[in-house]
Parts: C-alpha cells; sequence; structure tokens
DNA sequence: TTGAATGGAGAGGACCACTATCCAGTAGCG
DNA sequence: CGCTACTGGATAGTGGTCCTCTCCATTCAA
C-alpha cells in the first residue's frame, strides 16, 4: 500500500494523510527506497480512527494525539478520559466555581457512591455545567443530576451486559470509538425525544 | 453600565465585548454621547448566554449567532435544533452513507413511533454515528440505539413532568442552557458509570 | 484641568487544519 | 531505454476563527 492507496480508502487527500505523518499521529511506513515506502491496514486503522474522533468527536489533534499516545501505552482508561477534554478545559479559568466541585464529589462518592478517581475529568466536567447553569441566572442544586446519573448507570450496565466480550485486537481502540457514538447517539435522541414528546411545549423549561 | 462594567461582570476582555457588538452578537448599547453608551442587564445576560453556548456547548460564534436569531424570531424549537450543528457537519461530506439514512428514519417512525419533523437534526447525527462506527470497521445494526433512545424517552418525560412550568422571562433562553448543560451532565455521567462499573474491565467493548 | 475611559473602526496576531509547491528519487510501461 | 506518473520529504502558504492591539476624537470623573 502506498500514500496513494491509503489516500484513496481513507477518502481523505494525499497531502492530508502527509501531515498526518508529520505531526506523528500516523507512523511512517516502511522504507523500501530513498523515496518509497509501504504502509499496512494498521495505518488505514488509524486513519479511520483519526477521522472517528475528529469528525464524531469533534477532537483537535492535539486531543486525537493524546488519545493514541495512551491507546499505544496500553492505557484504555486514559484514552476514554481524553475524551473528555472537549468539554472541560474552556470553561475553567476564571470564573469562581464557588463550591461546585464539592458538591459535585459529595454527590459522586456520597448520595451516589460511585467508586471513580479522584481525577476523572467527569468530576470537573461536571461542576463546570453547575457553574455555568447557574451563572445563567438559575440557583440549582447537584440533586438534578440524580435522574441522569439513573440513567447513565443503567445504560452502561446494558452495554457491558449485552456486550460480546469479543477480546479482539485493538479493542481499547473500538471502545473509544463506541464510547464516541454513544456520546452523540445518546444526545442525538435526548433532543428527538425532546421534540416527540414536547411538542407544542417546546418553549418550556427542561433539566 | 458602561463596556467596563460589563466586562468585568461577566469577566471577558473589553476588546472581546467590542469584539461581540461589532459581530452583532451583541445589540448596541443606547447611546447617550458620541462616545458614550450604556448596557443594561439583558446585555449582560447575553454576553453569559454567549459564553455558556460558546464553553458548554463548543458553539462556534457563527453557531452562536444561528442560536440567537432562533431566539429572537422566537423560534425556540429552532434555537434547540441549531445546538445539534455541533456535531453534524463534519462527517457528512465525502463518505458514502449508504443507507443509513433510511434505517434510522424507520427506527425513528416505525420502530420508536416518534413524531419529529423530516428535519431534524437529530435524524442526521444518528446516521452519522452509524455511518462513523460502521467505517470503524463494525458492523452494527440501527436497533444498538434502543436501549439509549429508552434512557431518552425516560429523561424527557422526567423533566417535562417535574419541570417547574416557570413561563417566567427568557424561557426559550434557559431552555437552551439546560439542554446544553443535560448534554454534558449525560456524557460526564456516563464516563463516570463507565468507569465505576466497569473497573477492571475500562478495555472492555462497550455500546 | 487633566487623566482615564469610551465607542468605533481597522490592523494585527496566534493558532489550527490543512493545501500547494518543489524536489530528487523510484516504479511501471512500452 | 525513455517517458510519465508517483513517491517521500520538506517548506511555505492558505483560509478560517477568535480574539487583541492600536488609534482616534470625544466625554466623563476627580
Amino acid at each position: 500500500m502506498r500514500v496513494s492507496d491509503l489516500s484513496r480508502h481513507a477518502g481523505l487527500a494525499v497531502a492530508t494523510v502527509k501531515y498526518y505523518l508529520r505531526e506523528g499521529l500516523l507512523d511512517p511506513g516502511t522504507a523500501t527506497a530513498a523515496t518509497q515506502a509501504t504502509y499496512g491496514d494498521e495505518h488505514l486503522r488509524r486513519l479511520r480512527l483519526i477521522r472517528a474522533l475528529t469528525d464524531l468527536g469533534g477532537l483537535s489533534l492535539r486531543q486525537v494525539h493524546t488519545v493514541i499516545d495512551a491507546l499505544e501505552e496500553a492505557d484504555p482508561l486514559g484514552a476514554l478520559r481524553a475524551l473528555d477534554a472537549r468539554f472541560v478545559a474552556a470553561a475553567a479559568a476564571g470564573t469562581d466555581r464557588g463550591s461546585a466541585d464539592d458538591e459535585v464529589d459529595t454527590f459522586i462518592d456520597g448520595e451516589l457512591g460511585w467508586k471513580v478517581g479522584a481525577d476523572a475529568p467527569g468530576r470537573r466536567l461536571l461542576a463546570d455545567v453547575l457553574v455555568a447553569v447557574r451563572g445563567s441566572g438559575r440557583d440549582v442544586d447537584v440533586a438534578i443530576f440524580r435522574p441522569y446519573a439513573r440513567a447513565a448507570g443503567w445504560l452502561v450496565t446494558e452495554d457491558l451486559e449485552a456486550k460480546d466480550v469479543s477480546s479482539g485486537p485493538h479493542r481499547a481502540e473500538r471502545t473509544v470509538v463506541a464510547t464516541l457514538a454513544a456520546d452523540a447517539a445518546s444526545i442525538a435522541l435526548r433532543h428527538l425525544a425532546r421534540e416527540h414528546l414536547g411538542s407544542g411545549r417546546a418553549d418550556r423549561d427542561t433539566m
């Protein structure tokens, strides 16, 4: 496989593939001559992964790099956590977060009793949400997350049970894409459900 | 209120506020002299809305503009639909979408029986997800969305019932922020739930 | 009165994700 | 063998976004 094949199969311009090579998102092919190299299926798979991360997940190439690094270090949890980067970051600076972080920690560790790392990005993300909603003028309590937590817990158990254990190769990679897909799907379906159930009162308050 | 007050209360640089004014995201204040104008609470509210949309929702200023336009035309459904723009778009071009769109339509209209507009962006988004997952090498069926649809339906009814009908001012605006918040929260909680429930098997397949 | 701030406008900059151009070195075809 | 097309590699340039900087005549607050 040469660059042009890679390009054709992945639906990307050759220049773009070269760019990814330069950026270290894609490993160099095995050189066969001074100006020749061949690429394999793993390169194509990588390209598809990159596009899934950028197109479906909206990740920047820098974030894609983080995910890929984690995958290559056989750190699936790190890879999944890296997906949260697209939501956090921005809101972090400036605003006074008040006790939002503490409230969220209490909610997760206490009320829900979930065992998650103290550095799980979801914590900060939830706190950001709290801060943002309060900043927009509503005085909400952490407890507002309860139904979402219940739905999330149910969905994940459902997922884990229904799963073909498929310990095939590239597990972690597929898990990452699946997580992204699940994220997008759950949002899409919530919006559709709201349009379906809330017709005629779309101007009503939610959450 | 002058620009500097606006800037301070919103936590933005004065130059940024001026930029938003130039871009038409913020209405001009009421002029009191050749080089003087005053701004009101609605300007501050608008600024907070803009930052919620960009920071929490990750919308571009162009997309923010779309949302704001819809809000000003008293079109809450349009405003909510505009939120989906951050997911769609990218994946649309190039790839052969196959029958994904049809499958999704059948799923929504037939299996779920949901009444949503034919042009609801959630449809296309779901199809994109399908295309992306398949492109990354898994042969999935639309039915995979079923649990997500169930969770979404439950969450939205929960929302609509629990809601204080609060027909106060700026309903639609708050609904938009609430939707964004709900999106982020449901993702954060799903990721946390997975970390909690799936510990030791974080490398297992999901969705 | 004097220093700081204002509205308005334009230029400039930083970053991102490419895209274009150039080049010497192959590859494959007839 | 010659010819064209393509290759890897490198550098420079593009278009877009989101600000940030600078300038200006005017106005306000001390």
